[in-house]
DNA sequence: ACCGTAATATTACGCCTGTAGTTTATTGCC
DNA sequence: GGCAATAAACTACAGGCGTAATATTACGGT
């Protein structure tokens, strides 16, 4: 297992369906993801077979049909994901990435006190005040 | 040109050189990144023409050699990553994103301010934050 | 024991990236 | 004016991705 995680687009798209449901069957994916993409059953499996070599996903045979899950959790997927972007952008600075989203976008005052609750909750960090949350 | 620029890290690379002098011919690049990589001159050539083919640089000839310029600014270029980013893992929602880096990481106290501070000045609508970096 | 069907395995191909060797063109110098 | 040096152009190749057609295999039924 690597210990980053770099997917592509499709790819999620294929791991949300595993992360939603816990696993599934090739048709399973296939079938969740025809609407948004139509693509051939055997695209799916080709993807499935080498997100399996790379250690992303395993399977387990049940009556003829492999049944994958995945051997990563979306959180760490985003983690890694994310750290990578944050190294390439800004050599690892975090808050750098913070205040580049923050200066970029509209923020709506509901969001932006949401985020404030965020940052004191963390401040608080250790003791679980029993008022935080 | 188009709208989103995804650059691989040894691209973004290039381009931090470029970034940070305006402009460089293809040998300049190649001793500036000789240190952290020991790329063959000929592959930081190869990399720049394919860059400008997609419209990301350009070159003027200047005595017999190539001196290459960027044609979109770093800014430009975190905008479109992050936003790519933020569409892949979590359907486009920036705030989501934003709640991850912070419920991910550690920030310091002085960052914390400082984001907050960013909050607040983000509410007043005050334009243009002095943005390091 | 066959055969059709369903599921996986194999093979294929174009495109992009990193990587770089080889070839060609130009130019300054003797 | 010819030649060595230099810079760019061309060619190459493996590996990953998206995409999928074709081949193989294993059941389940009659």
């Amino acid at each position: 297992m690597p210990d980053t995680y770099q997917l592509t687009e499709l790819q999620m798209a294929i791991m949300r369906v595993l992360w939603d449901r816990g696993q599934a069957t090739v048709a399973e994916i296939h079938e969740a993801l025809k609407a948004e993409r139509g693509l051939a059953l055997t695209t799916i499996a080709t993807l499935l077979s080498r997100l399996e070599k790379r250690g992303v996903v395993a399977h387990e045979t049940r009556q003829r049909q492999f049944v994958y899950r995945s051997l990563v959790t979306e959180a760490e997927v985003r983690h890694s994901m994310i750290h990578e972007l944050t190294e390439r952008l800004f050599d690892g600075d975090l808050t750098a990435m913070l205040s580049h989203l923050l200066s970029e976008r509209e923020i709506s005052p509901g969001d932006r006190e949401r985020i404030k609750a965020l940052l004191d909750e963390k401040a608080l960090g250790k003791e679980k005040s029993p008022h935080a949350r």
